[in-house]
Order: C-alpha cells, then sequence, then structure tokens
DNA sequence: GTTATCTATCTAAATTTTCGATAGACGTAT
DNA sequence: ATACGTCTATCGAAAATTTAGATAGATAAC
C-alpha cells in the first residue's frame, strides 16, 4: 500500500471522476487510474463503481476512504509536529461550521489565530443544512473530513464536545416601533419572521410551545439576511440569534426579549485529533477568546505523547 | 512522504539499529539509511540521534514516530475493512497485559476469539511492572504500540476504559492447615506470603491499614508462582489474586478470606482504536465472556462510519 | 593505534510510477 | 442505426525512485 495510492483514491472521490481529479492534481488521468487499481488489487476489493458519469465509492470504498483520510491527516500532522519542533507552527485546520457561526465567532476566532500563529492556515466548510445528502457536521469530523465542527446541539457520541458560547435570541424592530424591549407575550399578536435554517426557527417555536403560545410566523424565510430585510420593510418583528446578525440598516434595531432565551454553541472534535498541534492551537485561542467557554486548557506549544489534557468530561 | 520511509523509521527504532532493522525485514541496510535520510529531509527535521551504539529517536523523532504507527495501524485497518467486505476477519490485535491477566482471563477470551473469528491473530504484549524504564501499558496504547491494554485501575484520561471483572483476594494454605476460611484478624499472627508485581501486595497492605492492621509479611517475593511455592513449603499463608493463581501442587489448597477484598480489572483503548474491526471482535467476545463486564456493545460485522456505540461512559 | 561496530554515500541495477496515445465501454443525439 | 461525447483501462516507452552491494567515514573500546 502507498501513500499515493491513497491520496489517488481521495481525490477521485472528490473530485467524482479520475479526469477530474487528474486535472485537479495536475497528473495524467492514466496514473490515477493505475494507482487505483493497484490499491484495489492489493486490497482485493473494488472500491469504486466506474461508470459513464464517473466514480463513486463502493460501500467498502467509503468506510476504506474514510480510513484513509486518516492516514494523509495523519501524514500532515507528522509534518506538523516537524515543523513546530523548529519553533514554527504550520498546517491547514479544516473547520465545518454553519452559516451564523461563520459570520461572527470563526472571524474573529481566525483574527486571533493569525496573530499568535500566523502560519496556520483555515479552510471553513459551510455547511447548513444538515439534513440527508449533504453529510452532517460531525460525520464531516468523523470521517476525518473536518478536524473540528461548531454545532448547535451536544449530541451524547463517539465526538468530544465542548460548550463555547451563549448566543441569546433578540428581536429585531423596525425603527418605527417605540418598543425597546419585547414580549414573548406579544407575540402571537404581531407577524413575525423566522429564519428556517440551522434550528433557529424550531428553537423559537419550541419555546413559545412551552409557554403554551402558539406562534404562526407570517415568513418563515430561507437566509438570515433576509429576515433583517423583511424587518426592514417593515413587514413584522424578526427573531433571529445575536451572532446570526450580520449588518443592520438603519431602519432595523435590535432589542431584547423579557425572557432571555439563547442558542448554546459548542465545538466538536474527534479525541485522536487533539493530538494535531493546530487544533490545540485553535482550541486554545477559542478559549482565549470566549472565556465562559467549557474548552479545556491544552498547551499547544510543548505537548507529549502523554499529552496534556485536563477535564474533557462531556457536557 | 512514503508508507515505507515510515514503517522503516519504525523499524529502525524498534530493532535500535539500522543495521539489526535491515536484518529483521531482509532488506539491505543501506536502504534503511536511504529511507529515513529521505524522510528528514522531507521533514526538516533530524529524526534519530545515529551514533556508536545503534540509533535512538530525538524528541521530535519519538513524537512522529507515535504519529507514524498510527499511520501503520491504519493502513492494517484499511487491509482489515477490505478482508472483512469480503467476510473474512483478518487481522492482528496487539493487546498489553499484566501477567496475571496473561494468565487465566486472555487465554479465556483468546480461544472464543479464535472460535469466532479464527483468522484474527492476537500479539500479547506483557509488561508487568509500569515503573520507569518500560512504558506503562496505557502509554503503550496511546503510541499505538498496543490496541487495548488490560489494566487494574481505571485512571481519569484520554483512554476509554471498561471494567471487566472482579477478581477476589484468596488466601493460599498448606492442606496441613484445617481453616476452611481466613479472617484478616488472623493476618497479623502468621508469616505472610505476598507478591510484589502487579500492585497485588500494595493493595492487601494498604486494605489491611485502613482496617488498623499492620501487617508485616514474612516474604515478599517477585512471582507469584513463587508464592504458591513457598506456600507448599509451609512457610505460611499466601495471598492473591484467584485469577493470578496458576495451577496448584497437591499440598496448596485455597480458601476465601473473611472479608472479601477484590481488584477489578479493567480494558482501556483509545477511542479510535474503536474503528477496528479486529478490536471490535475482541471486546464484544470480552462482553459474552465476562457478562458482569461493562464493555459497550458492538456490532462487529457490519459497522458503518458512523459506528454504533452505546454507553461509553468513563468509570 | 588498532579494532569492532556503527551509519552514510556512491554506483549500477531493479523496480515502480508516470506519461501520452489509444482502445473500449456506454449512453445520447442525430 | 450510426456517429459522437464522455468516461476508464491498457500499452509501451521514458522518467523517477528504490534497492543492493561495496566502501568510506565516524566513534568508542581495547
Amino acid at each position: 500500500m502507498k501513500l499515493q495510492q491513497l491520496r489517488a483514491l481521495l481525490a477521485v472521490l472528490e473530485a467524482g471522476s479520475f479526469g477530474a481529479a487528474a486535472l485537479n492534481l495536475g497528473v495524467a488521468q492514466s496514473s490515477l487510474s493505475y494507482a487505483v487499481a493497484e490499491l484495489e488489487r492489493e486490497l482485493g476489493v473494488k472500491l469504486m463503481q466506474r461508470g459513464r458519469f464517473g466514480a463513486e465509492p463502493t460501500s467498502v470504498g467509503s468506510k476504506i476512504a474514510a480510513h484513509a483520510r486518516g492516514v494523509v491527516r495523519l501524514t500532515e500532522v507528522i509534518q506538523q509536529e516537524a515543523d513546530l519542533s523548529e519553533g514554527e507552527m504550520k498546517g491547514t485546520l479544516n473547520v465545518a461550521t454553519f452559516r451564523s457561526a461563520a459570520g461572527k465567532i470563526i472571524p474573529k476566532a481566525i483574527v486571533r489565530l493569525r496573530r499568535d500563529y500566523p502560519k496556520v492556515k483555515v479552510k471553513l466548510l459551510e455547511l447548513d443544512n444538515e439534513g440527508p445528502g449533504s453529510l452532517g457536521k460531525r460525520q464531516m469530523v468523523r470521517d476525518h473530513r473536518a478536524d473540528i465542527a461548531f454545532v448547535e446541539k451536544a449530541e451524547d457520541d463517539d465526538l468530544l464536545t465542548w460548550k463555547v458560547m451563549h448566543d441569546p435570541y433578540r428581536a429585531l424592530l423596525h425603527t418605527s416601533d417605540p418598543r425597546e424591549c419585547v414580549a414573548w407575550a406579544d407575540l402571537p399578536h404581531t407577524p413575525l419572521i423566522l429564519s428556517a435554517c440551522s434550528s433557529c426557527g424550531d428553537q423559537v417555536k419550541r419555546y413559545a410551545h412551552a409557554l403554551e403560545m402558539r406562534l404562526e410566523p407570517a415568513y418563515n424565510v430561507e437566509g438570515d439576511s433576509t429576515v433583517v430585510r423583511l424587518v426592514s420593510e417593515g413587514l413584522g418583528i424578526g427573531i433571529l440569534p445575536e451572532f446570526a446578525i450580520d449588518e443592520l440598516p438603519e431602519s432595523v434595531k435590535v432589542v431584547p426579549l423579557d425572557a432571555p432565551l439563547e442558542r448554546v454553541i459548542y465545538v466538536a472534535t474527534l479525541p485522536s485529533s487533539l493530538k494535531i498541534p493546530a487544533v490545540r492551537a485553535f482550541l486554545s485561542v477559542i478559549k482565549t477568546q470566549f472565556p465562559q467557554s467549557e474548552v479545556p486548557r491544552l498547551e499547544v506549544s510543548s505537548f507529549n505523547t502523554a499529552h496534556t489534557l485536563k477535564g474533557t468530561e462531556k457536557p
């Protein structure tokens, strides 16, 4: 088995066809064909189903690809480790996020990361809909497609998950509205504008249900920014998590709700990823950036194989 | 970076010198020298300190070797996955144990493993003294030197740890002794034979201390079998965990203690190792072999990347 | 100073990978 | 039905890489 073969497998899988992958990598198509065929020969299984429309993984192929990603990622870690020993923290970090975290939290963290570890690059993988088709962020982490994911729920599974911050829901009012605070009790009487994406709307409805209120949203829009636009048109009251609010026009103001509903934002990662220097760097940045977070304190520069990790309890 | 280079690094590290490693692998010494040098060139760091007495890792070298072991292990997992998809559960499992677990628990488990998964091989790494010098079993697991370790303490760290069984301490009497049970209160009055290894003796002393008794062991011997021999010579009462008692001569009998002291035996593994089919197979064997164990139920044959794992809480 | 025991390096041979071109397979459009 | 576009597999030659064997250099022990 050769690393190049595993890399070829992953490239083809990602590109969807041998030809496209060859173009991406700048090698001949026949090379990839040969590499994958050789790997299949050695393993004794067919990894991809080739057809008229390219190549897609067999079921073994998918499983093996996940391991292969782990292998390739580990080789990157080896390089990171080597660089780190020279005093240079380098490398790339793959972060899976949803839009509203990407909007405010991540930039904050990245700015600080660039300051403290200028050579660490971050690749953002935004995926909002955890629905079928697009893999969930947790699954991205499990498959080594991402090192770290920002998630809104702390499920109890095989990933380590830490609370990063609380993000309170706010009401968006047209500036003509005199109120400085919105009461939940008022909501049934006014047209509501909720966002469908990233479970925000759902949580609001669930909370209202708990208060024994029936909310009938007047608009259930797709993007967070659309909510803002509709509010600025005077079409109703918008409700969004504070960190999802990007830029406000003059005609819209943000006021608190009387009962503070909030969503909690977590980071999740594979236990084994804690050995990756760049991951530790990122988590340490998160830790200092969001002081109330429950991210454990990790030594970055000088961690041993017996790595220092205190308090990895799950929420 | 090439897999062969990583394998060369590990082989040299294990053998202690380039020449010995070359002999082990059946290749020329110059090949290994070239491979490691090439790896060092690419990484930009010196991985080994070569000298008159062979080669030993630099500090970066050790860290990188640990990752390299992970890489190599993952390639083996890839092969396992391929074989499994053909219906054949193959592969090798590295199990770190202490002597007395190796003596009774492991053979039981291995017999069943051979029956259920005849092609899975087990490599036993017995290391009793967790002292300095010899790496601890947990560290073996962390460094990917072992997939699974049997341990006597459940430390709260980065390893997953499950209780396997309780192992009650027993008294060993010469057959001339009429007692069918030994009271702790009697112990200070008789010459005691304790085993120094694997913390057995320590635990007995600690327990006696808790009972406010001062035990003065007449003999503190190295091996468990030596305890049996001294008892058969009529030199005193031996105390050992039941599973550490291997074979008894005619002249020795085993009786319970009036207050049942016991040690608990755990298995520990890296979270990421749960993706290894052979590890899951072994754990499932343990699970059925020791029904009171707290090992989680794992599907072996058909596990997906979203692997089925229920109840991974630590003790 | 010699020796024994290591590793590094050199050259040539063997192996492996890559390339470019081409053939085959398979739907689709004409 | 035939030609076409879009894939992958395969072939032979070239390029690159790895290997082996021999030898030189380094270093501590004697």
